[in-house]
DNA sequence: TGAGTGACTGTAA
DNA sequence: CTTACAGCCACTC
């Protein structure tokens, strides 16, 4: 691939903290793409075994990779990290959310 | 090149 | 809060 936006992407969300989440929407615009959510999630399609995926979740807290993501269970990683999930959404997603513009702007 | 697709999001109801 | 519609960008066929 070779793409800047990929790699920005992966580094951004191996920079998750553990027991955080994060929304497509908010990584993408913190790589300046503002309308490009779906590029990231395209790209965790692509979902390199050591790029912690089950950390970004959409804007309602959803797992909507959940099945994409392997044959692990999404919702068992993120639960180990101390993330509540139920009904395939995390619970108490405001609390668990992670703003990657926020962090890196210090 | 153009049409179809998607691990999304904002707005409206 | 959810559900439905439209807009959005990049990739695949």
């Amino acid at each position: 691939m070779a793409n800047e936006f990929y790699e920005q992407v992966y580094a951004l969300v191996r920079l998750i903290p553990k027991g955080k989440v994060c929304s497509y929407g908010v990584i993408a615009e913190a790589l300046g793409k503002f309308g490009a959510a779906r590029q990231v999630g395209y790209a965790l399609n692509k979902c390199p075994i050591d790029l912690p995926a089950h950390r970004v979740v959409n804007r309602k807290g959803n797992l909507s990779g959940k099945l994409n993501f392997g044959d692990d269970n999404m919702q068992k990683l993120l639960e180990a990290e101390g993330i509540s999930v139920k009904n395939d959404q995390i619970v108490n997603f405001e609390q668990h959310f992670w703003d990657p513009i926020k962090e890196l702007e210090i």
